[in-house]
Order: structure tokens, then C-alpha cells, then sequence
DNA sequence: CGCATAACCGGCGATACTGCCGGTTTTATG
DNA sequence: CATAAAACCGGCAGTATCGCCGGTTATGCG
């Protein structure tokens, strides 16, 4: 397995369009930075004030940018709501990879299952996530929402899943337990994100959260 | 151990003002009623429409009560929403010692962990739930909500806990194993609601939900 | 029966967000 | 240099929600 490889495909297989070729034209650069500042900008309102947070006037004002400039870029609100989509999927499994296939070079693969465990622990812990989740509970009470976000959340997820499979053949014929493993994890951080509220004391979610790790450890040892 | 003391210690300690005592006069029975009404219909907006979505108008339209009427009740926003907030712990509480009670007595103590489980998996599938989990994220990042919300997920979690410790002499010493698991449930269900929607396989869920039973039931059978 | 109180009604102005438009400045091209 | 095109600007009307108010109906009490 090339780690490599891996990475820039997972990446390029849920890159935004407009992330992916850098124009040669001074104008359409800056155009594109600014429209990658807009997006930006939308996930900061997504995460200081949840989905309703995230208007077009908010998010232009952030950015210094006209309400024109920013009709310019994104006519409706629902556009600049997608692209902020986009970018959050694109950002979550960004930060992961980074994580996780640094920590792995430098750490060893015997500790592979701790280190995949505390890299996508730290994900969850970005900006990103955080407006990740903000779309994902908006999204069960907003049709259009949904229809932007559903089909997204279905690709990260199969994307995920395959190279996931691909990526760990020391699990060979057991994958359904790797998936398993996966999928507990990322439920598990989840809902340990949001106790962050009703859970006072930090070493509560530290110890669910070690408690998932030696579940995950376990899983695999056993195979 | 007697159950109905203990739920109705439970339930006593966080039940709303205005569930309390209901009063004799007419009018002021009436006046209650329609009270409560509008708090429903509040969770009902809540549910169908997210935080932003629980209007007073909404409320109001929903109960074929005219918005003079409402402000009568809620003269502000916050005031229905504070109402709303009680009313979810409440019967969030409600709901899963009113399961949890009624299966014990059916299916036996033995079973005491797996019934546990099951009734808090139950009780995280009702509206009154979906309602918690809307509030609990929008608190995230309105402060005006978080100042409402956080005392009354403090005091759920006190209540909770300090109960449950008496609840089950059988963890004897091992009370800390005992909110472990009751934590690693919490987390995981929460986690597992949400993930409705990235899991687009029920069976997926279905199966990190039997892997917690089993972590829980571990946690026990090893004290 | 009559007055006081409580419950309910519908409309007002203020604020804020959305979508849209005409006009202006900056950059590319012949 | 001239013209086209792209990027940016600020204001307008439409809509929705908010808090508030004066007025109306129903109930309780002497």
C-alpha cells in the first residue's frame, strides 16, 4: 500500500470542483480565492451560530465582500450552502488523512489502531466537524438541506469505506469487523462531542472515550 | 429498592413548576391545559423544524391559538422556550424509567442490563428526544439558550446519577463502572441517532448498537 | 346582578434576511 | 487604445418574525 497513492485519491474522489484545477488568469484566481474565503467564512457562521447563522449577509460582511460581490459568486443562499457542504466533507476526511498518516510514519504501524483511534478523535475536534454536524442535524429538518447533504454524506461514506478496506489488508477476510470498528468510532466520537454539555467533567468523556479505544483494540486482536 | 419511589423521587426532582399541583378553578384548569398545549406543539416544532423553526407564530397556528393568546402565556420567545427545555427532561426521564420499570417486571432482574439498554434505546427514538438533541446543539452556539439549557442538563445529570447509584446495590462498589456504562450509553446512542443518516443501512447501526449491549454487559459480569 | 380579574384576540411598527437589479471598477483581448 | 467581459458595489422591495398594545370575551366573587 502506497500511503500516497491513497490519500490523493480518497481526496480527489470528493474534491470540490472549483478546489480542483488553479487557474492561470490573475482575475480568476483571485476569484477563486475569494469564493474560497466565502466558504470559509460560511463555516465560521455555521459554527458560531448553527445552520440559521448562516446568511448571506453574515457571511459577506466576515469577509469585508459586498452583498453584489457576493450575489456574484453565489446567487442564492442554498449555493453557498452547498459549497460549504462540499468543503466540510472534503476538509473532514483532509484532516484525518493528515493526521493519521503522519502519526503512522512517525509512530509505527503496531500502534496503527491507537493511532487511527486518536487522529480521527482529533478530526472530530476541527472546525470542520463542527459545522459538519451543524449541517447534519439541520438536515433532518430541512428537505432542501437534506437533498444537498444526503448524497454527499453517501459518498464520503462509500469512498470511506472502500479504500478503508483496501488500506488495511492486515484485517484480510475480517473486513466486516474493520467496518465495524470504523463505524463504532465514528458514532461513538460523535455523541462524545455533544456530551461535551451535559458532561461537566472532561475526564467522563476521556474515559468513554479510551473505554472505545480498547473496544476497537480488542476487535481487532481477535481476529 | 422500591420502583415506585425511586421514579417518582426521579421525577419529583426535575418536574416542571406548572406540572405540579393542578388547581381546582375552571378557568385556571383550562389555562394550564392550553399551557401545556403550546408546550407541545413547541416540541413539535421543534422537531419538525429545528431551533429557528420553534416560532412563536408556528407554536401559536399549530394549536389554533392566536398569537394575543400566546403572548398571554409567553410574553417573550425565551419564556416558551424555557418551558420547552423543562418539559423535554422531563419526559425524557419519564419515558425511560417508565420502560425500563415496566420491562423489569415483565422479563425479570436478571436481565436487568439488557432491559436497561434496550429502554434507554427506546427513549432516545421519541419526539421528546429528537426535541433534546435540537436544543442541545443549538445551545452550542446561542448563548441566551446555553444559559436555559446547561443547568437544566447539570441538574438532569445529577439527578441521574445519584439515583442510579442507589438504584443498583448490585455494582456494590463498582459505582464508577456503573456510570462508565451508563455514560458509554448515553454517547454511543446519541452517536448512533445521528448517524441515521450517514448509515443509510440500518443494519449498520443495529450492530454497533448490540457491540455497546455487549460492552455494558462486559463492564457488569467482570465487577 | 355587577364588578374585577383572567384568558383570549388581532393588528402595529421594528428588525432582519432574501433575491434582484442597475451601475462602477478592474482585467483581458484585438 | 478601444471594446468586451468579469468582478464588485450598494440599494430596493418582499417576506417573516419579533415584542407590544388596546380591545373583547369568559369566568370568579360579593
Amino acid at each position: 500500500m502506497n500511503a500516497d497513492n491513497l490519500q490523493d485519491r480518497m481526496l480527489s474522489a470528493i474534491m470540490p470542483e472549483h478546489n480542483a484545477e488553479p487557474p492561470a488568469r490573475w482575475q480568476q484566481r483571485k476569484s477563486a480565492q475569494t469564493r474560497q474565503r466565502l466558504v470559509e467564512a460560511g463555516v465560521d457562521c455555521l459554527v458560531e451560530g448553527g445552520y440559521s447563522g448562516l446568511t448571506t449577509a453574515a457571511v459577506a460582511e466576515r469577509c469585508a465582500v459586498s452583498r453584489g460581490a457576493m450575489h456574484h459568486h453565489f446567487p442564492t443562499r442554498l449555493e453557498l450552502v452547498a459549497a460549504v457542504v462540499e468543503h466540510v466533507f472534503y476538509q473532514r476526511m483532509r484532516r484525518f488523512l493528515d493526521d493519521y498518516f503522519a502519526a503512522l510514519k512517525e509512530r509505527g504501524e503496531e500502534l496503527m489502531i491507537e493511532i487511527a483511534c486518536e487522529a480521527h478523535w482529533q478530526s472530530v475536534q476541527t472546525r470542520e466537524y463542527a459545522a459538519y454536524l451543524e449541517l447534519l442535524v439541520a438536515a433532518r429538518s430541512d428537505a432542501e438541506l437534506a437533498a444537498l447533504f444526503q448524497p454527499a454524506a453517501r459518498q464520503y461514506d462509500e469512498v470511506w469505506t472502500r479504500e478503508m478496506i483496501e488500506a488495511f489488508p492486515q484485517w484480510e477476510r475480517h473486513w466486516q469487523d474493520l467496518k465495524l470498528a470504523s463505524d463504532f468510532t465514528q458514532v461513538l466520537h460523535m455523541g462524545l462531542l455533544l456530551h461535551r454539555t451535559p458532561f461537566a467533567d472532561e475526564a467522563r468523556r476521556e474515559q468513554v472515550r479510551q473505554m472505545g479505544n480498547r473496544v476497537v483494540r480488542g476487535l481487532y486482536d481477535r481476529k
